[in-house]
DNA sequence: AGTCTATCCTGCCGGC
DNA sequence: TGCCGGCAGGATAGAC
């Protein structure tokens, strides 16, 4: 479930449930998902109370308090298939699970993950995986005017760029295709090519489309994505391309079309999203 | 600087 | 029916 949307309906389901909790015991399957040596891991986060949970980009972070020493914040990235739910720790782990961290309330926190490319991670107090991070998009500073401004500095298809987390941050592959459908853009318009308008219109698309996918909790299509006890998101219902090549644009009729962009599958329509070539 | 390839992994789907 | 290649919502390192 990896994009912001996602990322972001984790962390609230999750938040509730082990916020004032106290990490007893650090449980772990696959080593290379937590990052370092896993008993360096347990030790750095056993005993440490979680205090809060908040998401920046698409990491999930849980605040942590406890023994001097030990780490104060507590990472997690879902990239691909990674997931996170809470059970009663007498019922039996779920699939697929990788790591599981045994809280005071007779409660488990479980991160699953097919794929195994998913990450967690103990950190003290400075967190540098977030040094190097763009704007939050649904943040103030993330506007038109800094768009375009960003835009211009760059001579990049649009494309890699909004997936690029350190030019903007959260955007995966399927809200960067409907995004720039939404404002009639090609996904290899050279981005020093786009007007202060289309800029304009872009960051408040890219506003729209994330927010109505968390009010939705995200989109989940197959199993994967699905929680036990939670909802799969229901975003996926308003997607305009992604997903949906061979089938008739919903705005003009028009084929939707299937490419390659920077090594990503990626949907289009070919009159809605024209690719106006550059003439010098 | 930007783009491409390979890599980390498993499951599922479509085609033969 | 069964096998197999290709593909998947992410991100990185290294080569051109």
């Amino acid at each position: 479930m990896p994009e912001l949307p996602e990322v972001e309906t984790t962390m609230r389901l999750v938040r509730p449930l082990v916020v004032g909790r106290t990490i007893q015991r650090v449980e772990c399957t696959w080593p290379r998902t937590v990052e370092g040596d896993v008993k360096a891991f347990a030790r750095a986060v056993q005993g440490q109370r979680i205090t809060q949970a908040w998401r920046r980009a698409k990491w999930i972070v849980l605040d942590l308090e406890g023994p001097a020493r030990a780490a104060r914040h507590m990472l997690v990235h879902l990239r691909m298939t990674g997931r996170l739910v809470v059970e009663p720790t007498r019922q039996a782990a779920p699939a697929w699970w990788k790591v599981g961290l045994h809280l005071d309330d007779g409660h488990t926190l479980w991160f699953l993950d097919v794929r195994k490319f998913g990450r967690v991670l103990a950190r003290s107090a400075s967190i540098p995986e977030f040094a190097d991070l763009g704007p939050e998009p649904l943040s103030s500073t993330f506007d038109g005017a800094w768009l375009h401004t960003s835009l211009q500095a760059r001579r990049r298809a649009m494309k890699p760029l909004l997936l690029d987390q350190t030019f903007l941050a959260g955007l995966g592959n399927i809200y960067v295709d409907e995004s720039l459908h939404a404002v009639g853009l090609h996904p290899l318009t050279n981005s020093a090519r786009v007007s202060l308008q289309q800029a304009q219109e872009l960051a408040l698309v890219i506003k729209r489309v994330l927010a109505e996918a968390i009010e939705r909790e995200g989109s989940s299509f197959d199993s994967f994505y699905r929680t036990p006890e939670g909802n799969p998101g229901s975003y996926q219902a308003q997607f305009q391309v992604y997903g949906r090549d061979g089938q008739a644009c919903r705005r003009c009729g028009t084929t939707i079309k299937k490419l390659v962009v920077g090594q990503r599958g990626t949907h289009v329509c070919p009159r809605c999203q024209p690719l106006r070539q550059k003439r010098n």
